[in-house]
DNA sequence: GCCCGGTAGTTTATCGATTCACATGAGGTT
DNA sequence: AACCTCATGTGAATCGATAAACTACCGGGC
């Protein structure tokens, strides 16, 4: 009355169990007609093969890798750079035959699946130090490579030079003239708690996010190389163009008025153009925009977005390729740290003269103008 | 010398296997302090857990979901309506707890990871009905949903109503005075063999996908209803941009030429309106230019794109939605046929009085018509 | 005449847990 | 005093396969 299995099916044909298994995994160890023969009776009994998790379980190999995601996996496959990055892992996993396993790792409550996840291997990305996810990897350990993370010892870590790429930006910015810079962050808190709205952090704001970390370092090392003051920041509590806007009408209202906008992304960079261009600021006559990642929607964008490149699709293959070797050779691969771009469009130029106060009334004071740019809401 | 294991953990403590195992997953049948004793020797002897394959093989379950794509993994996560549709499913999953296992079902070469994979249930989106892995699926009958997929009797299926969609595209612009459209489509061809290149198909032509199908049934109903001719097509190997561009080529060599474009995605359709834009051809004025989708770069077109939206997301989730009742009751569910919507944009009008022959020649008649329509190929 | 190697299969041990039925003792009931 | 119940644990059976070592047979080389 049970399923058919490989012993039913082994005793049906009056054949030992393993002569059965090696018809469906090792042809040449038995005659044709016999392997015609068993088949033929699975057919009939409906066996549907052998089953993948006793398989896997006695070879002690799933032939799937998985990717961690910090928290929202929604996030994960809407956010341009990180489908990107997920299609380069694919690439490489499909060629190698593998399955691709997508696990979220909470921030609070509980680890999620990253227990239960029959995995070869781990690929995790950006994903919080402090996650309790992250923890269970650890605890399981899964042979793993390590994507915009901080690098560690004895594992093989992909990074692209997001320092580099965020001096480039705000040095292109100095180049031009520009000496009042503001920037746009995620989750840039020092504390812990992630706010729910755009915040304000000054210049000195932390993270837990490597990346975010590494992008405002870079940010501050351009300003002072260039001799400008270090941006003032605003934290966004998530990583899309609405947080943009917000973020963006933070910014304006600070007195003088920042001549240029760096973005963690493009898509806060895209947000912070549409706030621009509701509030009748021309971008980059009035405002300089410089994105972050070269997302395709950058270079389609009105006008188009001046922002540093960052190879995510390669970077997903590389961290694929890295973990597939580790896995054939048992050798941690070394680390790799990818080259960014300052790609230049239309979105930034040298500041107006008097861009600071363009909009503001003529008859302008410093209180007049601060109360303008509130009153725009 | 062997790894630890519940066994080993068990012997060490002098207690027996189940109190381990109950240890980690049933806290109530023991005391509090045993449950104690027994993790802290766990971390001493560095037992990582129990092992989810064992307890996937022992308890039937594995706690995660198949996303089935056809071929090319890399398309799904780049296609914005695949990865907003794996959004609506990851979101679903995550809730649930269930980790997401992303398979490809390659078109030819083998039947891929489908063989291997360890889900529980099947979501199949849009897989070619001879497809391979697809047999290997339905061989290990796993429960499934079928999305963008033809509907079978006893299997749950998720579909948008594609042909009422295109049909109110062709509805559109034929109430607008088109009356010679065509169509940009996708792998259209009659033949099983994938082509290379972009091939004019005439308007009889047929597709393996079910989807491509359906669009292409109500672009001919649509036109049919407002005595209209039927559109001449084009059938591009893949569904992108570069496809559309090289499509729009062909179709615009026609005499005379189309006075509108119907595609069966944005992306195409985005590809359209560049090769116009190069041809110094304008959007509306010169070709109407008609997507499906309604991805999130047809409103950021210049010009806006008009489209037919179809609710991705949504179709993901619900879909993940029907999987988990499924699993959960045991019940196939019902069929679910979702609505699409016109957006209008700022990519149709009216056609121009002589639009169809600004820069080709004046003289046109019904017969020269459509011998140039046929010489074309 | 003997040993050798290859082919076609079989036997036995194992992968690492969960489940179900049952054992034991403490405390409370009637 | 006999009976029940609850809280804690135990033991045996099972989930479905694969790996490694071993048997039997057959033809060939020296």
């Amino acid at each position: 009355m049970s399923r058919t299995t490989l012993l039913s099916l082994a005793q049906a044909l009056g054949v030992s169990r393993t002569t059965v298994s090696n018809a469906y995994s090792r042809p040449e160890k038995l005659s044709a007609e016999l392997r015609e023969r068993i088949f033929a009776t699975a057919r009939e009994l409906g066996y549907e093969g052998p089953s993948p998790l006793a398989a896997s379980l006695r070879k002690g190999r799933t032939d799937s890798i998985g990717v961690l995601f910090t928290d929202d996996l929604g996030y994960a496959f809407s956010d341009p750079v990180s489908t990107l990055f997920l299609a380069g892992v694919a690439g490489q996993l499909q060629e190698a035959g593998h399955a691709l396993t997508v696990l979220s790792a909470p921030r609070s409550g509980g680890s999620g699946p990253m227990s239960r996840a029959m995995v070869d291997g781990l690929i995790v990305y950006s994903v919080d130090e402090d996650s309790p996810g992250l923890a269970v990897a650890r605890k399981r350990a899964i042979p793993s490579v390590l994507v915009d993370q901080a690098p560690e010892t004895g594992t093989a870590c992909v990074n692209v030079d997001d320092r580099v790429g965020a001096e480039a930006a705000v040095a292109h910015l100095a180049a031009q003239g520009h000496a009042a810079i503001a920037g746009v962050a995620v989750a840039a808190g020092d504390s812990g708690a992630a706010a729910e709205q755009c915040v304000l952090v000054g210049n000195n704001a932390t993270s837990r996010s490597y990346v975010v970390r590494e992008r405002m370092v870079g940010w501050r090392h351009g300003c002072e190389d260039a001799g400008v003051p270090p941006p003032v920041m605003v934290s966004c509590p998530a990583n899309d163009a609405e947080h943009g806007r917000h973020a963006a009408r933070l910014l304006l209202e600070a007195v003088p008025r920042p001549t240029a906008l760096v973005c963690l992304s493009d898509e806060l960079a895209l947000g912070v153009m549409a706030e621009l261009a509701a509030q009748d600021l021309r971008v980059p006559a009035d405002v300089s925009v410089v994105g972050f990642d070269d997302s395709p929607a950058a270079a389609m964008a009105q006008p188009p977005l001046t922002t540093v490149r960052q190879p995510a699709r390669d970077k997903g293959a590389l961290a694929a390729q890295l973990l597939l070797d580790r896995l054939r050779t048992g050798e941690a691969g070394s680390s790799q740290l990818l080259a960014t771009e300052l790609v230049v469009r239309s979105s930034t130029a040298a500041p107006a003269a008097d861009a600071a106060t363009r909009p503001a009334d003529p008859s302008r004071s410093r209180k007049g103008r601060r109360h303008a740019g509130r009153s725009d809401r």
